[in-house]
DNA sequence: AATGAATGAGTTTTCATTCAT
DNA sequence: GATGAATGAAAACTCATTCAT
């Protein structure tokens, strides 16, 4: 699936992919705050430091900005992510280093998140499908990962557990970010990580020894 | 914490809730299809079943209707949960049903389940706190049901492991709603509740024998 | 002219009076706080002490509560100079008096004069006529005593003079409703009688000694 | 007390002066025709001679346009009467042609006096202060001249009179544009201006010899 | 390529008036 | 005669989008 066109009337494609990059940043700071429809377009172009005039030679409707904002967020996290899994070895450590690094990034972008996660289901059924690819070629990429620890021998565990625990892996990095409001409460980052690895590796490998004296 | 109150001209109490019911029916079919920024009053109105005027004799803002909307799923969940919990024995056996009872309520409440977890966020700062201390509430009914197991002796695990655990349960259950369009293609209901309930309890119980035999 | 009929669908005429006359009360309080433009229909008929749906077996529009307020107003005025009138010997301390008894009648009924002053405007051009009527018969009685004092040869002035002064006389008495952010700081009811009367009767009577000492 | 400002998204200072002008052009035969609360935003617009939505890129509220008309207004009667008094020599025949002028002032601009009469207390208290402050400056502008006549040892007259003549005059001024459906059957301009002053200077300068053959 | 003034369809909300009970 | 729920036309205001400069 190619990337879904987002039509410019400025024919410079640097310049056409700096004025997007403004407008992201200026955009996800306002979307954060206020929510993608009580952002008006007019507050995205002077955030991005242009005109409204401006804005429209970059983008044909409102929609499409949010398009962006999705699509350049996803780009990030996935980036980041494979960094980390072309190194992997397949190991149970290495899955969990895997979970941590992801849970990290998560934090790191924290806003970003929430707005994607908030905003996904503002975009229309049109641009929709480019992003929820995304998503799933995200918790492939966890799939992928568990699957070698069973290849190597290390686990053993059906198919559609594996899927359902890549699944739960996302869910439980952006839950990072959607539940602030009670995590931070309860949870540091670093206690999260180890608590949800616990969880999590727990029910691969029987230990069945989950306690309060495995953490600090 | 009492229900936030949302003045209605109409003094007849009876009617009132008459009136709200159909209006919550109406819009969160309305909210469902095209979210709460895209739907108009005058919508709402209609699907209600009587005029715009008619509409604002029962609430003061759109907003209004959003909270009611918000307010109304929340109580249901909650109300067939505790129906549930009452008779919870606090065994692992009783642990896994509650959860299978939850999934199963999130699957028939669906529809609801995804316009909550899509909208609460349009919620004004001034109603969010009574929306968010209702989902508290329903977390610590897991909380409770988990920690009846630890005080049988039937687990052994940190306050902290419980209250994560709490959290991941309701989140997996909204999961199953706000995520269908990955989930739906892979499992069934009763697998999800299945193999979900593999993942959490495998890693309570230290089976560590997930594997892919024990599913139909 | 006779009076403008305002409809009511109730026929007992006891009742009818009774019910307008709460409801003229009401609204003159309303009008005066927010004008008549800014005020309901439910607001006079709650002020009144019945149901919207009694206000309306009275009357037929808002237009005709307008009406009514104002022609209980003037009728009001009207009767209280006329009561001073028929007593007034027709000489220039006459004058004076009724002059004084006026501008106190304007201090006594404030909030009436200065709303009927401020929305009579707001009468339909089928009522204002009977409401204008009603100003100039007001006029016409200071022309009268005025007049008199003409006649008994205690005063040399034509008949333009006189009907100038008799309007300057029923505005100066208004002014002292609808000009009290200005007027009160400076003068009390009092000294505003006094020094309007030096003013009016210095101009015929040619005493030209209008000074500070006339004043307490 | 500075002017309140009123806010226009447009920048171009010169635009907006131009534009407002129309705005107010439009505006105040509307209100003339109608009165505020009963001309639409719309009407406004069109009477402009521009869109709704152009209307609202220079003003925030349709009471903007109210402020921005009395505003207006109260410039134009102020400056033209400014203009007049520069030259005031501070003796009787002055005064006498200071009321003359505004008197002829008043006639010109009967419309835009009447509106500004009848509407002023439409403003909200934010902005009625304002205007009530312009109305003081020009009734001060008459105390002036008056109390020029008085140090020439012209007049003797207390102060306190002063201050109420001067308010005589103005409301004078302005009862020639708000009774002209009385006033306009009786006298010409010409009349009114010379029977006014008539009584105003009688009561100065004692003459006492106010009779019809002192008129055309 | 950039600007920002102009546009008007569309939105929420109010409120005078009616009419069944 | 009294009530108050229902109605819907109309109002103020917003904002995505266009286009002349």
């Amino acid at each position: 699936m190619k990337k879904r066109e987002v039509h410019a009337s400025v024919k410079d494609e640097k310049l056409v992919s700096m004025r997007r990059n403004q407008m992201i940043k200026g955009a996800v700071n306002l979307f954060k705050e206020k929510g993608f429809h009580r952002t008006t377009t007019r507050e995205i172009a002077k955030a991005a430091g242009f005109s409204i005039g401006t804005l429209y030679e970059y983008i044909r409707t409102k929609e499409d900005v949010l398009y962006l904002v999705c699509d350049f967020i996803y780009d990030e996290v996935k980036d980041r992510l494979q960094n980390d899994l072309e190194q992997n070895s397949g190991t149970p450590e290495a899955l969990k280093t895997t979970i941590a690094y992801f849970f990290q990034v998560m934090d790191d972008m924290q806003d970003e998140v929430l707005v994607m996660y908030q905003e996904v289901k503002s975009l229309t059924k049109d641009a929709l499908p480019y992003v929820l690819k995304k998503e799933m070629e995200m918790v492939h990429m966890f799939e992928l990962v568990i699957t070698r620890c069973v290849e190597n021998g290390k686990l053993n565990i059906s198919e559609k557990h594996i899927r359902l625990l890549a699944h739960n892996i996302f869910v439980q990095g952006q839950m990072w970010g959607f539940r602030r409001w009670a995590l931070r409460k309860i949870y540091t980052l670093e206690e999260y990580i180890e608590l949800q690895s616990d969880l999590l590796l727990g029910s691969l490998y029987g230990k069945g020894n989950l306690n309060a004296t495995s953490l600090p």
